[in-house]
DNA sequence: GCCAACGTTGGC
DNA sequence: GCCAACGTTGGC
């Protein structure tokens, strides 16, 4: 099994909107590093640390899990689609989402400023400067020791 | 709103 | 293939 770590902006897509739906398909995501690990390392039952970006404050605020592996992500394909992407093929998809379902959400947001303060956590790709990935692998201990800090059970 | 970091585009 | 210009992300 393996442990992600998915952005999203509060405003565009919330854990509270996530535990409303149930589930979701995770589209939009338009680099190709996010897009190779969604088509070829996500598989059902991975567990993800949920994250907002961009809000106040930014960090991990829950868990999901993915329930879907890999298919087109067909808003790449919709011309009033905010994301939109005027050359991507109609039969050669370029653009991959997945699934996830929400898990929990926790009693209060495991903070960035938290996470960076850890140093069990200082390897973790979300805390190094300049790491804009939308989707990144996470270590399983990263995992459980966020779970550690927000009281949850992993 | 600012700006650093990074990805993508396109001219050459 | 290089690299400057530009766009986006995302913390602060």
């Amino acid at each position: 099994m393996n442990y992600w770590l998915m952005k999203s902006e509060e405003h565009e897509y919330s854990i509270d909107q996530l535990k409303e739906d149930g589930h979701t398909h995770w589209d939009g995501v338009r680099n190709y590093q996010a897009r190779n690990f969604m088509r070829d390392d996500m598989k059902i039952g991975d567990r993800v640390l949920y994250y907002h970006s961009n809000s106040k404050p930014t960090g991990v605020v829950g868990l999901a899990t993915v329930c879907r592996e890999g298919y087109p992500d067909f808003t790449a394909w919709d011309p009033k689609d905010k994301h939109f992407d005027p050359k991507t093929q109609k039969d050669a998809p370029t653009w991959i989402m997945v699934d996830i379902a929400f898990d929990q959400k926790f009693d209060a947001c495991v903070e960035l400023a938290a996470l960076k303060a850890n140093a069990k956590l200082e390897e973790m790709k979300v805390v190094q400067r300049g790491q804009r990935l939308s989707v990144q692998p996470v270590e399983k201990k990263h995992f459980n020791e966020v779970c550690r800090m927000a009281g949850a059970k992993p």
